[in-house]
DNA sequence: GCATATTTGTCCGTATGTATA
DNA sequence: CTATACATACGGACAAATATG
């Protein structure tokens, strides 16, 4: 017993710690989510590596990360810019979540009860955002409902995949003037997902899920068109 | 090791456009794909840097890259590390696998003949190599017929996604010692599915792909569970 | 179009912390 | 437990590319 658990004190850093280089890519993906940093605004190393007490070759590090995840771009000589999405950028998006929601879909036949009471958590946070005019935190509820209904694949990798999709999709949700508008008509659509996923009519909930993501889409490429 | 960096030297002259931790990722990302760095190995930054002629900084920009891209570990105030995958990551990516190659095998009715015929180039290439037996090739054109397959999904991110997921997948190849015994099968059935597809026969055709990954997996973990 | 200022790209030296023989 | 090797992180330097007046 003594044996296990100071075998077991081996994993412990690998829980807490983590380096600087990614604390930092942490705070800026948390920034960037927020909209504290605006879509095409430049983030200066020098400026960012002093505010945040870092240098700039760990900064650096920090954006090569959040390159990676398509929130930042990187443009030789010129700096680190975020991410601008064009229409075709969430055109793509869309069907990429058409592929692992679709799939997930599907897979809730053997989903496990605790992976149902995420997306009907999910599902309740939302509603209770609405009704309190939190249309912001109903847009993060809404998100997290699509995470947990991915989760259904029963994929990690699957699981991160989508994780970054829908930090992508922030970028969009920011450029909308009015979140009320785009996120209040599918609270309810949620509830009625999860009652088709919970009924076990899986058909059903595939066509749904279909004409959801498609009106959402529509939704977003109107907002990104405003002048036409 | 040291015969191992003398042979990096090798790669110092493609370094010459663009970022340079770009390329520096991009050689090391071909390294380990031909498995010249091996599961586990540690790739130290001092003799790297050296062989390659950067410095320790440029050198973890690139390591990030990798990490990020799951071909890397980096294993705090340890090192990095090439990525050494459980039974449990190849069950994972097999999922992963399921999920996109079946979507793309419902996008086949909406697929231009341009996208085809990539398949078919790989069909034929890997045909070709089993013909000669070139093995290696084989697996490299297998590969590449299933890059191309994910492709009728007509999404960029679910092609990086493929990406990614077929190069982390070349780890475990490099761990089988007869490539040909796990190649060889296969070659007749990419056939069969791209005839199946060519066809319009799409409920086969995912049928047909759900029974061949299944196959996959079951070899590849099978080597991964030699003493059992 | 030019000259200058700014910023990135890259390298180096070094101090500190961490892991391991 | 100590010593050694190595990763982590910082700060300075300079060239090259880019932006600015």
């Amino acid at each position: 017993m003594d044996n296990a658990v100071a075998e077991l004190e081996h994993d412990r850093d690998r829980l807490g710690r983590s380096s600087t280089a990614e604390r930092v890519a942490d705070i800026l993906r948390d920034r960037i989510a927020e909209g504290f940093f605006t879509p095409g605004q430049r983030l200066s190393e020098e400026a960012i590596g002093a505010a945040l007490g870092v240098s700039r070759n760990t900064l650096r590090e920090a954006f090569r990360l959040l390159g990676h995840e398509r929130l930042l771009e990187h443009r030789l000589n010129r700096g680190v810019f975020v991410r601008v999405l064009s229409a075709e950028d969430v055109a793509d998006l869309y069907r990429v979540r058409r592929v692992i929601e679709g799939a997930a879909v599907r897979h809730s036949r053997d989903a496990s009860s605790a992976a149902f009471a995420a997306i009907r958590d999910a599902v309740a946070e939302a509603e209770r955002a609405a009704r309190e005019d939190r249309w912001q935190d109903v847009g993060t509820a809404n998100i997290r409902f699509h995470q947990n209904l991915a989760a259904l694949n029963g994929s990690s990798r699957l699981d991160e995949t989508m994780r970054q999709l829908l930090a992508e999709l922030r970028l969009v949700f920011h450029v909308m003037d009015n979140p009320r508008a785009f996120h209040e008509p599918f609270v309810p659509r949620n509830r009625e997902l999860l009652e088709l996923l919970e009924s076990g009519r899986v058909e059903e909930a595939g066509r749904a899920l279909e004409v959801y993501l498609g009106d959402a889409e529509k939704l977003l490429v109107q907002a990104y068109t405003p002048r036409a």
